[in-house]
DNA sequence: TACCCGGAAGCTGC
DNA sequence: GGCAGCTTCCGGGT
């Protein structure tokens, strides 16, 4: 299933509008024969029949490629159309790698994904040579003929940066807009820790719901399924080899005092989120509405 | 054994 | 240097 998550547009140096989508999901990569997780940046051209030209960031590191995404009834479908570096790379392929802009970027997502990249394959032969090798470094080298952000300072340059030019009136809070109940402990955020916080963590952790789940979410209480795992993708996170549920958990009893959290009385590894007190953007439900907060707006 | 608690000190980056 | 947000250690408890 795919998902549309961001959208924007922006104007290319040629006149031609395109819209920018960001799209997460999962697809069937037809060079490899089975379904791969991505999240991608797609423009898309409405005179072009539904076809999508998509970089994705997940491979970027590693494999800097282009492909189409194509629309057929309610499925989407994508095929590489092209590979810089590759030996079938031809002059066709599209980048729109130099002027893309999205009036909402989520960089912490993409900063996930690029550090989980980074600890899989930074180690190997193929991601070295892929930095360094010609295609990559041209796809990173801005162009000074476009006023636009370059796609390497899109992701490298402005992790933490506000100063994306959006283009669209639709802008994801800052902290320091987000309403009044939230707490001191999100208002700061930004001292100390990298920006690396273990509720956005955990709140990134439940989306997935694999090592930590949801048991109530109107609640905001869940539960940890498997404490050491989870305690080994924090440490990575924050690059710490020894860490543990139990300073992890520390971690969390550190919220207790401002009242973030909490836990359940009487139960063991079931922990609660304030909502309340949790920045709007990072709700996963509106107390006020008394409803699930859906974080894809569906295509 | 695993989880829970909170004080205290240390570390790190802004 | 001050501060926030942890991390680490600890002694104790369930």
């Amino acid at each position: 299933m795919i998902n549309r998550i961001l959208s924007g547009s922006f104007l290319r140096e040629d006149n031609v509008t395109r819209h920018l989508n960001y799209f997460k999901g999962r697809a069937n990569d037809i060079r490899y024969g089975f379904t791969k997780k991505f999240d991608l940046y797609s423009s898309y051209d409405p005179n072009n029949n539904g076809h999508y030209i998509y970089t994705d960031p997940l491979d970027y590191p590693i494999r800097p490629m282009h492909g189409q995404f194509m629309l057929s009834g309610t499925d989407y479908h994508y095929t590489t159309m092209t590979c810089p570096g590759s030996s079938d790379l031809d002059d066709s392929h599209e980048s729109d790698d130099s002027s893309v802009i999205l009036d909402q970027v989520d960089m912490e997502m993409i900063e996930f994904y690029e550090r989980d990249v980074e600890e899989k394959y930074s180690h190997t032969e193929q991601f070295q040579q892929s930095l360094n090798s010609a295609p990559y470094q041209q796809l990173c080298k801005p162009q000074q003929s476009n006023n636009l952000p370059a796609f390497e300072t899109l992701f490298k340059g402005n992790r933490h940066s506000n100063n994306v030019n959006r283009l669209s009136s639709n802008h994801v809070m800052s902290d320091s807009e987000d309403d009044e109940e939230s707490s001191s402990i999100c208002r700061k955020g930004k001292r100390g820790a990298k920006n690396v916080l273990l509720w956005k963590f955990l709140l990134e952790e439940l989306k997935k719901g694999k090592h930590v789940e949801w048991t109530d979410i109107s609640q905001g209480t869940f539960r940890f399924v498997d404490t050491s795992e989870i305690s080994r993708l924090w440490g990575n996170m924050k690059r710490k080899d020894d860490m543990n549920f139990e300073k992890l958990s520390r971690g969390i009893r550190h919220y207790y005092k401002s009242g973030f959290m909490s836990r359940q009385e009487g139960t063991r590894l079931i922990y609660r989120f304030n909502w309340a007190k949790v920045p709007k953007k990072y709700r996963q439900y509106d107390p006020k509405r008394g409803m699930t907060i859906k974080h894809q707006i569906a295509y």
